[in-house]
DNA sequence: ATGGCTTGACATTCAAGA
């Protein structure tokens, strides 16, 4: 069983490449981000043509959501029901037995910006929704783009970083708050390379310097931890043509 | 030095991303 979240910044802009990436890796679930597409203008008859079912949420221009799935996809939610949210960043479902729920988290921008006690309102409503869906499905996994680096080894140079946005003690606190859930950051079950990132600017040769964070993430409740043996970055649609400026994150369920 | 890319929109510059 595979999991994963991916940014495609633009479904529009990188549908080619989802369908070129789903074919060279047949996952069980592939969440998206920021497909910025409204729903009638959803590919949803191309993704279909190859194999996989698709549930969407989405707005004009920015953010939207979906849930790629080589299975059958039940009880759909589109939003936390505890957060009224005119911005269309979340979409759950239960698919083989798993509660899978999709989010793409405000960026938050700067601590002095507005959008940053948004972005901290918004994950405290995330966390208490995810407290009571966890009380009816055991078996969830949380996937997406949190835009949070949890620790200063997700992030390339930490002391450049310190206490800016992505990285302040109230978004790691956060970020905390849903591992107290019972949850695990399935990527730090294993060893891994120093320096994985899962997004990299487009400027400045960011990628080629391999200056990044890793802000993907996909989280498992106790249960899909327990058979979770892999999670790894996959940086090869990071080197095409045109990419996203985000990595897919893969977790492996035996 | 707030620059540097990329995307999308009541575009022909601006907002937003992270």
């Amino acid at each position: 069983m595979k999991l994963v979240t991916w940014n495609v910044n633009s479904l529009k802009v990188r549908l080619p490449q989802v369908l070129q990436w789903l074919e060279m890796n047949p996952v069980d679930v592939l969440c998206i981000q920021e497909t910025k597409l409204t729903d009638d203008k959803f590919p949803q008859a191309e993704i279909e043509a190859a194999g996989y079912q698709v549930v969407f949420t989405g707005q004009k221009t920015y953010n939207g959501v979906a849930i790629i799935s080589r299975h059958p996809i039940e009880a759909v939610q589109k939003n936390n029901p505890l957060f009224e949210d005119e911005q269309q960043r979340i979409i759950a479902a239960t698919i083989a037995g798993m509660r899978i729920i999709c989010a793409y988290v405000p960026n938050g921008q700067a601590l002095d910006s507005e959008k940053y006690p948004y972005k901290l309102s918004w994950l405290a409503a995330l966390r208490d929704w995810v407290k009571a869906e966890l009380e009816q499905h055991p078996q969830l996994a949380l996937l997406g783009d949190y835009n949070i680096a949890p620790d200063d080894r997700d992030v390339h140079d930490p002391a450049a970083w310190e206490g800016m946005n992505l990285v302040s003690p109230a978004e790691r606190a956060a970020f905390q708050a849903l591992l107290d859930l019972g949850l695990s950051d399935s990527f730090r079950q294993f060893e891994q390379p120093e320096k994985t990132f899962s997004w990299w600017d487009y400027r400045q040769l960011g990628f080629r310097l391999n200056k990044g964070v890793r802000i993907d993430h996909v989280l498992l409740s106790k249960p899909l931890a327990d058979r979770c043996t892999s999670c790894v970055v996959d940086r090869v649609p990071r080197k095409w043509e045109q990419p996203s400026d985000h990595a897919p994150v893969i977790a492996t369920l035996d």
